[in-house]
DNA sequence: TCACATCAAATTGTTAACAATTTACTCAAA
DNA sequence: TTTGAGTAAATTGTTAACAATTTGATGTGA
């Protein structure tokens, strides 16, 4: 199966019965979403219409709006006539993405400058804790997502909702690069620099807050395996290439297999 | 009708028999997304399903697909079961998305220091000719593409796709909230600010380019009619509220009428 | 064993009919 | 006139059947 928790039909989404106002949609967008963003698909996984209708119960019709709408962000490939799958971002895109995050969080942090006060430091501080209590225990899925809270919550605390969901939509795409070219062991995005962000920005010293920011971006970006080697597996016809007989084996990993 | 080059079907787009690999989806929507941008299409006007698909003579699902893709870039509003109208944006909205694009464009003109050469200078330089004839002629729609495309070259010559898809969202956002909040004698958006920052990155002088295109976007949301008061018409309920009889109408943006 | 053509199954893409909702109109009553 | 109910038309939302394409399997011949 797909998804971990694949139940008969509907109950797949967090509320079952609620009044929730939202559309099937954009629970079901947000649902899979996540499970791209926490690595709990990994890049290159076909996702079938017809799986998807059966997970979480809906028409074809609802399934196919979802995809659509999660091409655009980039967190999956849509294929004509070959289907839909989880994005293989490529070294040159990777990079990209965090050189503009990176402007994205140093705008956040110019921004906080212009406000007083800052009511919502404790909550991000308490969050912060459960962040490392989460790593710490290894629940990897909890951990990325509190992770990427912290900086969507700073940027949530600008009141600039167009800069928050530019924000998001680049913090859930650089997540997806992480399970691209993350190296198991070291995945320790130094909760200790959001701690350190925190204080500057509580202290009033903006530009060392933004400047923890921006190294503490870089330092993400360095952790990933972004070698000039091959980007990835790519297709055969580049990996399969008569030139270069041997040295690096070029990634094994030649097109995209469902699970 | 609804736009200006109504024809009877098909040919309403730009290559009529080439060989574009580009689907009718794509084609349609940036056609779309160009008549709001250029302000041929109102704020506030419905685009109805059925006209659409007899102007460009396709089916439903094809329009169906553009529609739902506009909104979620904001140049549309999507309201259930009463169809597809030109958004609106709000003056918070406007505010937000001019600081969103100030932040962005900074970070353009840093990314522009890295590279030692601009060799698009020329080309560029060459095209805000084009762009002050437009504005002389009064050419509004050629005018507006040339200032929007401006920013987008020089967001294009940083090599970062990512921050140049996000510029681009955001470009022809604001390009609807002229639409909405120019005042209309003063659309004269400063040819010559952007020679200033041409002049600046081409002598190496990149903060000084960098205040420059902050003090020129400013200078642009400046030029909008922001105030408190009615952000626009919006619905009755607000406006005929009898709490508050008159000074400052606390947040008239209740609803938003079609034309 | 390999190459290749052929065919069947599975999957995606599209269309048209149907259902649900909103809008516009008519007309009677206050 | 205005108000409101009731009804018809128009518009949007959904579904299911059909078409097109790809994938995988089978079988034949070198």
């Amino acid at each position: 199966m797909l998804l971990t928790d694949a139940s008969p039909a509907k109950s797949a989404l967090p509320a079952p019965g609620a009044q929730s106002e939202e559309s099937d949609e954009s629970r079901i967008q947000t649902h899979l979403a996540h499970a791209i963003y926490e690595h709990r698909v990994r890049p290159g996984t076909k996702l079938p219409e017809a799986d998807l209708c059966g997970i979480y119960g809906v028409t074809r019709g609802v399934i196919r709006k979802v995809l659509d709408r999660l091409a655009t962000e980039q967190l999956i490939e849509l294929i004509p006539n070959r289907g839909a799958f989880v994005a293989r971002p490529s070294v040159e895109l990777t990079r990209d993405v965090y050189a503009l995050r990176r402007i994205l969080e140093a705008g956040v942090v110019r921004s906080l400058a212009k406000a007083p006060h800052h009511p919502w430091l404790e909550d991000v501080r308490r969050q912060v804790g459960e962040e490392r209590e989460a790593n710490r225990v290894g629940d990897t899925g909890r951990y990325i997502r509190l992770a990427g809270k912290f900086h969507l919550d700073l940027a949530a605390a600008t009141r600039n909702s167009a800069l928050e969901q530019h924000l998001r939509r680049v913090v859930s795409q650089t997540s997806l690069m992480v399970a691209l070219y993350d190296v198991p062991g070291t995945n320790t995005c130094s909760v200790h620099e959001h701690l350190e962000i925190l204080q500057a920005i509580e202290t009033g010293d903006y530009s060392g807050a933004e400047r923890l920011m921006d190294e503490h971006l870089l330092g993400c970006e360095r952790q990933l395996h972004l070698s000039d080697e091959e980007p990835q597996p790519t297709d055969l016809a580049q990996a399969l290439n008569p030139v270069s007989p041997r040295g690096m084996p070029s990634r094994p990993n030649g097109m995209q297999i469902a699970s």
